[in-house]
RNA sequence: GGGCGCGUAGCUCAAUGGUAGAGCAGCGGCCUUUUAAGCCGUUUGUUGAGAGUUCGAUCCUCUCCGCGCUCACCA
């Protein structure tokens, strides 16, 4: 029970609710007749003056109470709404004692308000609300908090704010509550999905859904979480990505598709890995990797120009350019400039993890050449890739659902895109041949023992729908949550992900 | 999972082997144009949980819980 839990300070919280009900004065109505956004009402006020008006601007204000300032006989309060703050001020000429009174000791931090009267300008020139009448509109029990704002030389200076991170991610709503460059960064979020569609829409691409439960998982190398249909007595699998389903559209007669949403990795979590994280993959019949790579580098260029109004970012101490095109780095030649080795004289794995062991480069033993590639590529390629840059050509057996290049079957037509050394988007030229794509299934097999997940179950359906006919295709998927950590110039995901997961935090819990 | 670090009032932080303090928030008072309002007074707490060492632990040791950084894994 909440109430068994409360402290002095919210059993006072509590007696001024009682009381208030007492004066039949009721601390949750049911309805506020809230006229203006706090930001409009200041706008109002002030087109008003700038026309010489001389009518008064008459608004109903709500919002939760951000500040007060009692002095005797007028108050001066801030309260907040999505739209930012707007002053009230209360006085007992208006108001009379009594009404006053009620306002200095039944309202407290973190309340919402609602209050009527005419905007008007203080002495000190703040827009304000001088108030003719006000309400309660939710009486907060817990306290918000404590931060102040303090303006110097213009800038704002929080003081005390909420910063321990566990109980930001905890409870964000306090988090979001009491700080508003939080909310700005998930409204900076918003924007970019909503840019993002818009970009496919204006292309004539079909925004679609589909299984995020599946009975086979499968278009990447990721550990799945399972569950369990009761009525179909099956096993299912929470999807680690929308490939193999949006490709079987493909095949249905829908060119260009694309989907945004969630997918789930069984994983470790890092600053740039969640369990949990929102994808945007498209797929266009009739592309290539190269036309895949032009439309991402302008789709993410105008997005960041819609949302930010501008190509350059700041992230991490870096000037980022996002403007097309972006370097095109081809990775035999960047691991010749970087590493000093030409993949292209070491056909297998051997021959290559020989030469790495010759450099003292660390790798897992036993790994295939594919992944011997990958393991040079994050060390010596991926931090120096500041500036977007396309990384391409990658090892056919860690593509098993790229198209092989024509000179040279050990090579796909694969790119990935990087921005401040982290990959931000994977992209090929799709594979179509369905006895191809049998045989890498099949070699998968045999490449990664059972237990390894890059291991891709057969997924026989999608087979037989690539042998009705898949034209060629180029897709794309692209880390939507990565995009907005550059975009905000966040450096965890943690910040731009609203409930990020956290162990249960309950004492009782306490054994594995 | 490994390594390192952290956990003190609602928030931000301080302190000492002798059972804890500051600012803000709160409470009481003064104050009719303030805005980190001010002035006077005042209260906060199982020092994350448990055990041990000790006359005595918030401090030292161990276990557990949680968080952060990092490595591994991965996109």
């Amino acid at each position: 029970m909440l109430k068994d839990e409360f402290s002095e300070l919210e059993e006072q919280r509590l007696s001024k609710l009682v009381k208030l009900r007492e004066q039949r004065l009721e601390p949750y109505p049911t309805r506020s007749h809230k006229s203006h956004c706090n930001a409009d009402a200041i706008a109002a006020f002030e087109k008003a003056e700038a026309d010489e008006s001389t009518e008064t601007v008459e608004v109903v204000l709500a919002g939760r109470l951000r500040a007060i300032r009692n002095m005797g006989k007028l108050s001066f309060a801030h309260i907040e709404d999505v739209s930012g703050k707007v002053q009230l001020l209360f006085r007992v000429n208006e108001l009379g004692e009594e009404k006053l009174d009620e306002f200095v000791r039944f309202y407290d931090l973190g309340d919402f308000i609602e209050a009527s009267g005419s905007m008007f300008r203080t002495r000190r020139g703040e827009v304000t609300l001088q108030v003719a009448d006000f309400r309660m509109l939710a009486k907060a029990l817990l306290q918000l908090p404590a931060d102040k704002d303090e303006v110097v030389d213009g800038e704002v200076v929080r003081h005390a704010q909420l910063s321990d991170p566990e109980t930001r991610y905890r409870q964000r709503y306090v988090d979001l509550a009491v700080n508003p460059e939080v909310r700005e960064n998930f409204k900076i979020r918003a924007k970019i999905i909503k840019a993002l569609r818009e970009f496919l829409d204006e292309r004539g691409f079909l925004e679609v859904e589909t299984p995020i439960l599946q009975p086979i998982y499968g278009g990447a190398a990721a550990k799945p979480f399972t569950t369990y249909h009761n009525q179909l007595h099956q096993q299912l699998y929470l999807r680690i990505s929308f490939e193999l389903y949006l490709k079987r559209l493909l095949v249905g007669g829908l060119d260009r598709v694309y989907e945004i949403g969630r997918d789930f990795r069984n994983e470790g979590i890092s600053f740039k890995h969640n369990t949990e994280f929102t994808q945007l993959e498209f797929y266009m019949a009739y592309a290539d990797y190269m036309k895949i790579m032009e439309m991402t580098e302008q789709m993410v260029a105008q997005v960041a120009q819609k949302v930010l109004g501008t190509m350059k970012i700041q992230y991490d101490g870096h000037e980022i350019d996002l403007t097309p095109p972006w370097n095109r780095l081809q990775i035999r030649q960047g691991l010749i400039d970087q590493a000093g080795i030409d993949i292209q004289q070491y056909p297998d794995a051997d021959s290559l993890a020989a030469v790495m062991k010759d450099k003292k480069i660390d790798f897992k033993p036993g790994i295939s050449r594919g992944k011997l590639i990958n393991t040079l590529l994050e060390t010596y390629l991926e931090p120096i890739m500041i500036q977007p840059t396309f990384l391409y050509d990658y090892p056919r057996d860690i593509s098993p659902l790229a198209k092989a290049k024509l000179e040279d079957p050990t090579t796909v037509e694969r790119f990935e895109g990087y921005i401040g050394g982290m990959e931000l988007c994977n992209a090929f030229t799709e594979l179509n041949d369905p006895l191809d794509q049998e045989q890498r299934f099949l070699d998968m097999g045999h490449t990664y023992s059972e237990d390894e997940e890059e291991r891709n179950p057969m997924d026989e359906d999608y087979l037989r729908a690539m042998a009705y006919g898949m034209p060629p295709n180029g897709g794309l998927g692209l880390g939507i949550d990565r995009f907005v950590m550059l975009l905000t110039g966040q450096h965890t995901l943690r910040e731009i992900i609203l409930f990020p997961p956290l162990r249960d935090a309950d004492q009782d819990n306490k054994k594995d």
